[in-house]
DNA sequence: GTCTATATAGGGATAGAC
DNA sequence: GTCTATCCCTATATAGAC
């Protein structure tokens, strides 16, 4: 039935907005559904469980996020134009969201034995053919050596750890809500700028 | 009496730990007891509440940890130099205590509206001093005209992102815990050169 | 100070009517 | 499919004995 299929996407949209913005922990099934407009024991008819519903949600989440990062990374194209591509596109979609740094670092931390487990979170991870990419530049001597690991790790954390710290930042800055998007908007220019820096070989 | 003091440690390290480790919202006040190897009538004896014995434990391990960081930002240091030493000794802290950067994040998270008043917050971020310190340097022309807040925040991310996705990384890399460490190590030469390399004029 | 016992609230989940 | 009513459990917090 049509009804039936609009539900369950109110419950799963009522969920997302109120996991992401509270926490799983700190979100009661009884305030999914009321915020969602029906009652809990649908919510069991829909999802089995509240922990279910988690599930399908992050899986989703990580799923709809992470396609277009991967296809940037195993794409074809040149090292640098790739990397600004991937700064940019990836900041663009936390500031659409900014929430799910947050919410995906609650995750990591209280799951350690559940990530192996949770395939969906390794796509937000670098792939072996950008590994491989990196590597290869160096070879031809386009770029310095570096730890293809670390390269990563500083690419990551200089895209999501703002938002993370949003409130931080914000508080620090007396930032209004706009100038903090003006801050993360900057940021697509200056990571790039800071990544290539330390790649360019002569230094 | 000293036995009391004894007692009111014991729940606060017993509390400190899980809370780390398992996140605030998922550590029962049972659980603590237990740990602490008393009752929950105890608990509630010493610390009025969760909640306050909660806020207790987080000014507490902010401020320990904070204060090292601070006197070096403010010290007379060269600025280079201060950022070397500024980048090890905060990765060495989080070192000692990986959960803490994830167990911020969580707190950063949920509590909106409390940010402003845990004042303890703040001290994790730059102070006057390191900034004006930032711009006299770019004024005499020793390092590149650089936006202080985005300065500290690439700081930031580039020490502290990685403790918060431990987890990816390793499953990810397939390292051991040794091997991780090994990582992170790395990371106190790798990050003030990249850092400093952002600053240095020439170019 | 420290305990046992209990009050009170809220959580997730289900039975069963419609 | 959707509801109401309810079960059962665990949570935090407190009363009151020792």
């Amino acid at each position: 039935m049509a009804r039936s299929r609009n539900t369950e996407k109110k419950i799963f949209d009522a969920a997302t907005e109120l996991f992401l913005e509270k926490g799983v922990d700190r979100t009661s099934v009884r305030e999914i559904a009321n915020k969602a407009g029906i009652n809990l024991a649908l919510m069991n008819y829909y999802f089995r469980s509240k922990e279910n519903l988690f599930d399908t949600i992050f899986s989703s989440l990580v799923k709809r996020n992470s396609e277009e990062l991967i296809r940037i990374l195993n794409s074809d194209q040149e090292l640098f134009e790739k990397i600004e591509q991937y700064v940019e596109v990836y900041i663009e979609m936390l500031s659409e969201n900014p929430l799910l740094v947050s919410f995906v670092m609650a995750i990591l931390h209280r799951s350690r034995e559940r990530i192996t487990e949770m395939k969906a979170i390794s796509s937000l991870y670098a792939t072996d053919q950008f590994t491989k990419q990196l590597l290869d530049e160096a070879k031809k001597g386009n770029i310095r050596r570096t730890d293809p690991t670390h390269f990563f790790v500083d690419m990551l954390s200089l895209i999501a750890f703002p938002f993370a710290i949003k409130m931080l930042v914000m508080d620090k800055n007396n930032f209004s809500e706009e100038e903090f998007q003006q801050f993360i908007n900057e940021r697509k220019k200056r990571v790039p700028k800071l990544l290539l820096d330390s790649l360019r070989p002569c230094k």
